[in-house]
DNA sequence: AAGTCGGGTTGACACAGATCAAAGGGGTGC
DNA sequence: GCACCCCTTTGATCTGTGTCAACCCGACTT
């Protein structure tokens, strides 16, 4: 945790040195299984860590787009609004995680993120990504896998959008954060959200009213407890029923 | 249209000769942007073409991934189905645009790509192009523009499910076939439909009685023509006032 | 310690879209 | 060229979620 720290300067919100070789995130993140001599060229490539307040954008729709970022601690949210004032929430990222994808094909952002805690990400810069991994072929594939976990990922929350009553969409998202932590070695079954009703509801398509409420139905049948922002899961495979109905639908 | 002819083998379904170089969608698809002697080299690579009749399937969710497709002629569908029989159509390919990007992330596809009219695509081996790749920096750089072009359709689709009702849903729809099909040199305001209204309402989110409605209302009220699957859109700019209502929603 | 404010919960009611049902039409395959 | 079947349209009714509103709670502020 406390490694580079000769390189660390101590004003907040910035230029903290990462180094992927001795992240205990490199299994999770963009250099998993680079090789040593491989990591330590990651390493001369990541830019400074940078450090965010809760609130404060990593970047913003229209903002140039140069670098993707890993998030090194903290939680994030992407969203995309439209002239017409819509606002969509795109996703939550945690550790490990890589955004700003959505700016490498117009050298554009097109959605905002985030920081929903104080938040800590990796800059990495396209242009020397692309480079380096012209060179290192496990590190383009791998950039290539990310890319195409993301676009997996996006069909799956149109699956849910398009399909799924309320009350199995909310399952579906607890049921992914608490994998999610799981991966990172946190409790499955008992967690904090970091984003408010509100945001649930735009990620999942639904009024934060109808989230509130399906919390509350949760709660009255015993599947979790919740106590504001904190969650704990008490029936995981119960809460999975809630997706899956006895008989199916198959038709 | 007749370029390669030599190199037809007429048995239909398969092995038609492609090359990039010849083609008249190259400014749309995967060689945009490289020079004469690179696109040469893509030749070499590209897979013999592949033609489909309509409701054959490209691939299905489960194959092993190998390569990603261009389509050079026809139209196509992707869906995702799950264990419990939900359904839900990803997206509509036409010609120029890249197939298969799902598969890269576990090396098997996660969905299903259909024709749905008598196509033909172009197989890229994806070892392969992963290897010219890192060779042709503008091909590497246009491979990952192609795949963050997809994540940010997804965001948009995302949106669109999220945040819109039925009639603004199938206007985005229309508007949305109407530019694509402009950018292909055919008429914006007139085109046949290739996909049933189910299909149409599983990607929209929509029940197929809905979309018909919404088909009738529009009709109704001006704004298009529609024959079965023949479109005509008699009012552009009115269609896209249905998006964006006229006080917007800011609030 | 009281006041304020943003976030959360809950209730009553409205409505968009789903569901169920029936009939017509056109394209496809034989 | 004919027949069949799937697709589409339209109507009537139902329902899940949105909307509007009131109230509560806990965390900061002063």
């Amino acid at each position: 945790m406390h490694a580079n720290v000769k390189n660390v300067i101590p004003i907040s919100g910035h230029s903290l040195k990462a180094a992927c070789s001795q992240c205990n995130l490199r299994e999770l993140c963009l250099p998993f299984g680079l090789e040593e001599s491989d990591m330590a060229r990651m390493d001369t490539m990541i830019g400074g860590g940078r450090k965010l307040k809760r609130g404060q954008h990593l970047y913003r729709a229209g903002d140039a787009f140069e670098s993707l970022f890993a998030v090194k601690a903290g939680f994030f949210k992407t969203d995309v609004l439209t002239e017409d004032g819509r606002d969509q929430v795109t996703g939550f990222q945690m550790a490990g995680e890589i955004l700003g994808m959505d700016g490498i094909s117009v050298e554009v952002h097109t959605c905002n993120a985030v920081a929903l805690e104080d938040s800590e990400v990796c800059m990495i810069p396209f242009t020397q990504l692309e480079a380096l991994s012209s060179e290192i072929p496990s590190l383009q594939h791998h950039l290539h896998k990310v890319m195409s976990r993301e676009i997996v990922r996006d069909h799956g929350v149109m699956m849910l959008l398009g399909t799924m009553r309320a009350e199995e969409r909310l399952a579906a998202f607890l049921l992914n954060l608490s994998q999610r932590f799981t991966a990172r070695g946190y409790s499955p079954s008992e967690f904090h959200l970091r984003m408010t009703r509100e945001e649930i509801g735009s990620y999942l398509g639904l009024k934060l009213e109808t989230v509130s409420r399906a919390f509350s139905r949760f709660q009255d049948e015993g599947l979790i407890s919740v106590q504001q922002k904190h969650i704990r899961i008490l029936d995981i495979p119960k809460l999975k029923t809630v997706l899956t109905p006895p008989d199916g639908r198959i038709g």
